[in-house]
DNA sequence: GTAATTCTTCAAGTATACTTTAACTCAAGC
DNA sequence: GCTTGAGTTAAAGTATACTTGAAGAATTAC
C-alpha cells in the first residue's frame, strides 16, 4: 500500500539522512508527512527539498529553531510553488549575507588584533554585545571588551 | 598571596566569562593556571588574550578541539610573543577564510537552487562530500546529491 | 505461507559545552 | 580572630542534535 508517498527508507536513501535523523526532524516539527491506514510514514517528493534545506542550514551552523521558523513561510499540506521557495530563500540569504559579512568583519580586525598581538578589544572593537546576543550562548555573556588595552 | 597572578574572578570579570567556563576550559587543556600553595588558581594576564580568542573562535562556530588545536602554536607556560601570536592568527585565519568562502559559494547555489525552487542537488552540485567531512558530523552523513534532478 | 526486511514507538545513550549544587577550604576585611 | 566572600573539587544537571536498542507490527520477496 505505497499508494503516492515515499517512505522514510526511500527518503533516507535520497536525502543521505538516517531514518532516526528524519524521525526527529518530524517531531521538532520540520517535515510532516502523512500517515497510512496502519501507521507508516509517507513523504512527499517535495520533502525531499525540505529535507535538503534543512541539511544545508544545518551544515551552516543555524539550528533547529532556526531552520523550523524559517520553513514557516513553506506550506505545511501543499507542494510548496516557486514563489513559496522564492520567498524562504529571501529571508535565509539576508542571514547568510550577515554572517558572511559578520565573518569578513572579524577577519579584518583579527589581521589587526590577533596579528599584532594586542588583542586589546576594548581599543579594537572585535567585538560587541550585540555580536554575542545574535548567537545566543546559554548565558548572558557579553564576551569581550571591558578592560582597557594595558590590562591585556 | 597573590603575588604575580590574577584570581580567577578577576579573569571572570575581565573576560566576561562565568568562572565555571574557566574551569571548564582549563580541564580542556585551552589555559594552563598555575596554582598557590593553597590550589587555588593563578592567571598569566596573557591567559586573558588567550580567552579572548577562545571567544571570538566559539562565536565564529570552532568547536574546542579546534581551539585547543590553535592555542597549541602558543607557549604554555611563557607569555606569548608578538611572533607567537602572528603565526596562530594566520593558521586561524585560513581556516576563516575557508568558511567565509564556503559560504559564499553556497550563497550563490541557493540563488540559483533554491532561488528558482530545484533544489535539485546532482545537477547544482550545491553539496559534495568533502563539505560534510569537514564538519564532521556524528554519522557519516553525506548530505546532498545522489538522487537525479527529476526525484525532486 | 513464511521468512526477511522495513517500519513503528519509546526510552535510554552519546557528544559538546557548559552550569548548578554540595560540602568544604582559603583569604580578606573589620 | 572571626565572619564573609571567594576559591576548590566532584558529581549531577541542561540544552541541542541526534543514535541506539528493544520489542513488536507491517510489508515485501520468494
Amino acid at each position: 500500500m505505497k499508494t503516492g508517498g515515499l517512505t522514510i527508507g526511500e527518503v533516507a536513501q535520497r536525502t543521505g539522512l538516517a531514518t532516526s535523523a528524519i524521525r526527529y526532524y518530524e517531531d521538532e516539527g520540520l517535515v510532516h508527512p502523512f500517515r497510512t491506514d496502519s501507521g507508516q510514514r509517507r513523504f512527499d517528493r517535495s520533502d525531499i527539498r525540505r529535507l535538503s534545506f534543512v541539511m544545508i542550514a544545518q551544515n551552516l551552523g543555524f539550528r533547529i529553531s532556526d531552520i523550523r521558523n524559517a520553513l514557516r513561510s513553506l506550506p505545511d499540506h501543499r507542494t510548496p510553488t516557486k514563489a513559496d521557495w522564492g520567498k524562504l530563500s529571501k529571508g535565509f540569504r539576508r542571514d547568510l549575507d550577515d554572517r558572511i559579512l559578520q565573518m569578513q568583519r572579524l577577519r579584518d580586525k583579527l589581521d589587526g588584533c590577533i596579528g599584532c598581538g594586542c588583542l586589546s578589544l576594548k581599543a579594537c572593537k572585535l567585538y560587541n554585545p550585540d555580536d554575542a546576543a545574535e548567537r545566543g550562548g546559554h548565558g548572558p555573556r557579553y564576551l569581550l571588551g571591558d578592560s582597557p588595552p594595558d590590562t591585556l
